[in-house]
DNA sequence: CTGTTAGCGCGTTCAC
DNA sequence: GTGAACGCGCTAACAG
């Protein structure tokens, strides 16, 4: 390992000398710059970055912590604040929570080690205690959902897509497609996401007269796995419905491998849309009708404005809200009553 | 931000003291030590990285460098890596090359600041120059495929499932259900991963006294998008054959996509099989029988080797081969002349 | 234009 | 058992 008092004493000059010489502050001559410089590339010197940040207390790190690291909807996420870091010469130093609030907290107190000098912020259900938390690490945050907070407003910006819009959009589609009974596949419904799309999803009912329907309500957990199983028990328990609206791409798979161990064809039996439009959607058969959360965009920007807190000390609070888009494939029918 | 000079202002004692109670080395009263971490815990103390990686040049982090984030292959490998490292206290710094092998290079050489501890490398295609740069970081290493270099031999360690074979088993597999002619839908064969499973798909042939027809051979790019083109293509050329060899999932779904455009029927038309087993597979219709890579396991294994080498200093080479498993499910069809 | 000095926060001597 | 002092590598302030 090399150190600019090796180039030092190699070229001669001071170890101060060097630093301005590679960093191009300061004054230094043009001559004393090229033995420098030389030197450096012999020696193969990169900066010591446990020092540079000591000094400068720069860590050229954020910290991406999101609560599930296989659930397709951060891929794209993941991409977008990468591809973006890299603009700025940043790393990414990913986390994931295990959707454990316990561990949320735990990593961000960690955070207080400031080994990262901003956080990109995922979670399925903030809370006071949480924001609290993400505004006791310093750290400019930008956070993937909206979360309104009075009290921390401007220690975070919120960069998402509207989800309840998302819902409504999906089950509007439904309804413009001649369906009437329209099965709601959903998380727990404690938790802000789930609570978000159902929304959407009652008022698209409700603008449109159908009444909401408690026996189409299907609660799962967000994975394929339970989806399937819940889907199914409630076809064998005599559930009846035309179409449904899953709350992501995950459960809209287990919906369609429901149907199709059911003999249920898709979509001539039932139709199917569902919410995140992730890269699974390609792989169904039929492909499946989905709303894109805009997840890539959604990464870039809040990169984008965690960076500009960073770079330009901005103190205020910025959001930038997506208006989510459907994708229209082949996994919706259209019926005629 | 509280140091440890704050907690010494506070209880009236040497930073120094404050630093040996933290940390429990060294001696210190009983008495002192309760004062220590009463006022740290008030204080909410958290140590400052960068400062305690200067002093000990450990970081608590390791990078994972793979080619491509957007490749489900890596999912469960992100995965295993990010749980092995939590039970060690280290973070993942998670890097990608897009394929570049000029990238591989700048990010080998920017750990060369050292900001990491270790390192697991993930590539489609090693070379000497490759290994050199992996070897001048002077980290730990752990590579996600087998590559032998004489040279730098014990400069790290190989985990991987066997490429070959899981061609080769995927292979025999058509060749047990009666299929004789068997495409291989494969990445640019000048790359060491294709190379590794075509040779697995052909030695599978042979051995059945199949002979290798070129004319079955299909170069794609390991995306679903140019699977899809180029299988469309093969069958419209008039390409003849029962059942495809994938070398990915993605392919494998690019194919069945071709298939369900082309009116083929899957597995009744044409039968088959890809390599990685990623959760894809559970997404088509029918479910995909695909070859398990251990991808998870790998990633598990790399942190702990890892890990060795950086805890337990290991300077000798250690590999880890994983035998891949087929996971048999309705993509193939039996078949009798 | 260049060198000397000091200090970022922490951990580890080594005196007391 | 405790505190003063030093240094990890780098940079900024100042003196020359």
């Amino acid at each position: 390992m090399t150190t600019i008092y090796d180039i030092a004493d190699k070229t001669g000059l001071s170890a101060s000398t060097v630093a301005r010489a590679l960093n191009g502050s300061g004054y230094c001559s043009d001559k004393a710059k090229k033995k420098v410089f030389a030197a450096a590339e012999e020696l193969g010197y990169v900066p010591y970055q446990a020092a540079k940040t000591l000094k400068s207390s720069i860590t050229n790190k954020i910290m991406f912590c999101i609560p599930d690291i296989m659930n397709p909807y951060y891929f794209d996420m993941i991409k977008g604040v990468t591809q973006t870091l890299e603009d700025y010469n940043y790393n990414i130093l990913l986390a994931y929570t295990m959707h454990s609030p316990e561990k949320e907290l735990e990593i961000l107190n960690s955070l207080k080690g400031r080994y990262v000098d901003g956080l990109i912020f995922g979670s399925f259900d903030y809370n006071p205690t949480l924001i609290e938390a993400i505004k006791d690490t310093g750290l400019p945050t930008a956070i993937t959902s909206f979360y309104e907070n009075s009290e921390y407003h401007n220690y975070y910006d919120c960069i998402y897509a509207n989800q309840s819009r998302a819902a409504w959009i999906a089950t509007h589609h439904c309804i413009e497609n001649g369906h009437t009974r329209i099965a709601f596949l959903g998380g727990d419904p404690k938790e802000q996401n789930t609570k978000e799309r159902f929304e959407g999803y009652c008022r698209a009912l409700e603008e449109s007269g159908i009444p909401v329907d408690n026996t189409l309500i299907i609660n799962a957990n967000f994975t394929r796995e339970l989806a399937l199983q819940k889907f199914q028990q409630f076809i064998r328990n005599d559930g009846k419905c035309t179409a449904v609206v899953a709350c992501n791409d995950l459960m809209g798979i287990g919906c369609m491998n429901a149907c199709s161990m059911l003999g249920l064809k898709v979509p001539d039996d039932i139709s199917i849309v569902s919410l995140d439009n992730t890269e699974y959607c390609l792989c169904t058969n039929p492909p499946m009708t989905s709303v894109d959360m805009m997840q890539g965009k959604v990464g870039t920007e809040a990169a984008r404005l965690v960076m500009d807190r960073i770079l330009n000390k901005r103190s205020y609070r910025t959001d930038i809200v997506f208006s989510p888009e459907i994708i229209k494939r082949e996994s919706v029918k259209k019926i005629t009553l």
